[in-house]
DNA sequence: CTCCAGGTTCCGG
DNA sequence: CCGGAACATGGA
């Protein structure tokens, strides 16, 4: 199998109206690396180089990667069965409506959980940066159509490398997250395949065993990598977008309170609610004009400020 | 120059 | 169980 290229045939797969919204699908937060080439996409599926490109009804792939590709896209999820699960709420109405044919990847395990121990304390962005810097700098290179492509370096390649390498890469404090996570797998503490087998509490025990994994970022790895669609990740944009819409006039709501409430209110296929909503949230979003420097916050800020600058 | 970002971990109530 | 603080880096 060679690299794929322009003059491999490419297959037409059918897509019903509203079936898919491969741009959304791909920029709304839970893959980082698919960038627009013309009026397509390339990227790295596992160590495929692929383009996908959408026309009217139909999705264009190269034909002897297409049923991959249907599998990673998730083609077979039955979104009218989905929408008709969500909660008739007016925020989760246009939430959907904003992106109809949106849908929940199934991205290879380890990229994915790798990915989001890079993902705290970072905008969307920051983790495409990282993410490419780490391709570039371990993974293996691909090609599509003449263009360089890297495949996610494996967790055996990842291990091999020190603290400070990482580091380079942008990662911060995040590097020693990674490289550690990466050792427990490529040693087999850690088996991301047998995972699957499991219910999804032992799953998030398990990966939650992974320093830099903790709650959120396990729901995030369940529901984009172990296809867990009631898996409902909260974050800061989650949180704030709860508390909103469901808990207004409320001074303090436990994140144990929303945990309980996301599970019941969103059910079984809560994880594609959390990921239309947050969507939503983050592109219609318009941050907040800066206030002038004159007000009861100043005492705090400066503190704050105060208390991180240590030594120097 | 300040603020904050798809959190996790450790620590004291 | 719950709230606070530290943790690195970079773009706005």
């Amino acid at each position: 199998m060679g690299a794929p290229s322009l003059t491999d045939p490419m297959k037409e797969i059918p897509v019903p109206a509203n079936g898919l919204d491969l741009e959304a699908t791909l920029n709304c937060g839970q893959v980082f690396h698919w960038r627009r080439h013309g009026p397509g996409w390339v990227g790295a599926l596992g160590e495929e180089a692929v383009y996908m490109e959408q026309r009217p009804g139909k999705l264009l792939v190269p034909r002897i990667h297409a049923d991959r590709i249907a599998r990673y896209l998730a083609l077979d999820h039955p979104l009218p069965k989905i929408y008709a699960s969500f909660p008739m709420d007016p925020a989760m109405i246009e939430a959907v409506a904003f992106a109809p044919g949106m849908r929940i990847l199934r991205q290879p395990r380890w990229e994915c959980l790798a990915t989001f121990i890079t993902s705290s304390m970072k905008q969307v962005a920051h983790i495409a940066q990282m993410s490419h810097a780490l391709r570039i700098r371990f993974g293996k290179q691909i090609e599509w159509d003449g263009l360089p492509l890297f495949a996610y370096p494996t967790p055996a390649r990842m291990a091999q490398a020190s603290e400070l390498e990482l580091r380079t890469c942008g990662l911060g404090f995040r590097a020693k997250n990674l490289l550690r996570s990466a050792q427990m797998i490529a040693c087999g503490e850690v088996d991301l395949e047998a995972i699957a087998q499991l219910d999804d509490s032992a799953a998030r025990e398990q990966l939650c065993r992974l320093p830099g994994v903790g709650t959120k970022v396990a729901n995030c790895v369940l529901l984009f990598g172990y296809e867990r669609l009631e898996s409902f990740p909260i974050d800061v944009w989650i949180e704030r977008i709860l508390r909103q819409l469901y808990f207004p006039r409320r001074r303090t709501v436990a994140t144990g309170q929303l945990r309980a409430f996301t599970a019941e209110h969103f059910g079984e296929f809560g994880g594609y609610a959390q990921q239309y909503l947050f969507h939503h949230a983050r592109m219609t979003w318009v941050r907040p004009k800066p206030k002038s420097k004159q007000g009861v916050g100043i005492r705090k800020k400066q503190a704050k400020s105060l208390a991180g600058r240590r030594g120097a």
